[in-house]
DNA sequence: TAGATTGTTAATCGATTAACAATC
DNA sequence: TAGATTGTTAATCGATTAACAATC
């Protein structure tokens, strides 16, 4: 496929024609009037505009099922990010290697820090260390961090912006819960 | 702690406290003016509203890493929902317990169905296969799709409404690194 | 040129916020 | 009763949709 309309795209992604237009030329004029979006250039265009070629190095803390599931199954690459440190407080998981990396004493978190600099961090570990491994992060220099545990994080720093995504699976499991509670309610 | 006030519960949870007042609103009076809401009966006011104690029917289907880690780290009975079945298409995988729940062959799969009822299914399967066993599995009398796979699914019945919850790790990573790029851009 | 489809402005809609009377 | 805080309405804001002139 060579080219494609507002409206094609609208109606795959289940979004309005008007949307896709307005929301594409807050960043720019990618198409042409008549004819529609280049598709390689459109998708070139807004890969530029997530960074996903930026290769932000990351760590990620906590290589418990969640943990590990993430590391092997999220392509970093494909997002922006390069995973280049594991870390887990268990000794005994140290020392494997998963998803290329392998996976050290958390005690040896500061000095990789120190020498490798990772600006973003995955945060695979129990709600009641999230908090504080969070704020020494930060004071080592990490500044996205991409949170697992249960715990919502909201991080401050005095110069700089400190960017979190709160990952709570728990709840869309319970909207669909909810969903199926109020199937067949009034106005669907 | 056993009162809390719109105020309270707007701090902590990042909104404003009209935000509050308005949404508990729509489903009921639960608070009392000059007192507040007491903390007990709305816990228990808005977990009947979402349904947490339904149990309602879930099966899991692929046990790779994700599968894996999904049905062993999320609390299914806390949020309304209860793990009865899980299957694979590999066989080496099947017998195995997981999260007390023993997998099945992908060949049982319907039989099980008519025998056991489920209402919601955990799809954690590759995109390909998604769109294939997600309409299989309506026809056999899902109603909920919690979808980790990277298919977008869109879901139709002519009686019932089909509930989807599509699951994008990738989207929520991209948005960091959509983030890190533009740190430090105007009106922030 | 005629047809198609964008970029962009104006109109609509819904959600958020502010305000305040009701009332515990 | 006085103070506090809700329930609820009105005002504001932003996002979505519709419309159309620009132009390929």
């Amino acid at each position: 496929m060579i080219r494609i309309s507002s409206r094609e795209l609208a109606e795959r992604m289940g979004l309005t024609a008007s949307q896709i237009r307005q929301d594409l030329n807050c960043f720019g004029g990618f198409g042409q009037q008549g004819y529609g979006y280049n598709v390689t250039e459109l998708h070139a265009q807004i890969g530029k505009i997530l960074g996903v070629h930026a290769g932000n190095k990351t760590i990620l803390i906590g290589v418990g099922n969640l943990g590990k599931a993430i590391a092997q199954h999220i392509d970093f690459e494909k997002r922006g990010c390069k995973l280049i440190g594991i870390f887990d407080s268990n000794h005994a998981l140290c020392g494997k290697q998963i998803a290329g990396v392998t996976v050290d004493p958390i005690e040896t978190l500061e000095a990789f820090c120190a020498a490798n600099h990772p600006v973003m961090a995955v945060l695979c570990i129990p709600k009641t260390a999230a908090h504080d491994l969070a704020h020494q992060l930060v004071k080592l220099g990490v500044r996205a961090f991409w949170n697992f545990s249960h715990y919502d994080l909201r991080l401050e720093h005095e110069q700089e912006q400190i960017i979190v995504e709160n990952v709570h699976l728990g709840d869309s499991l319970m909207t669909l819960a909810y969903g199926l509670q109020h199937q067949g309610d009034a106005h669907e």
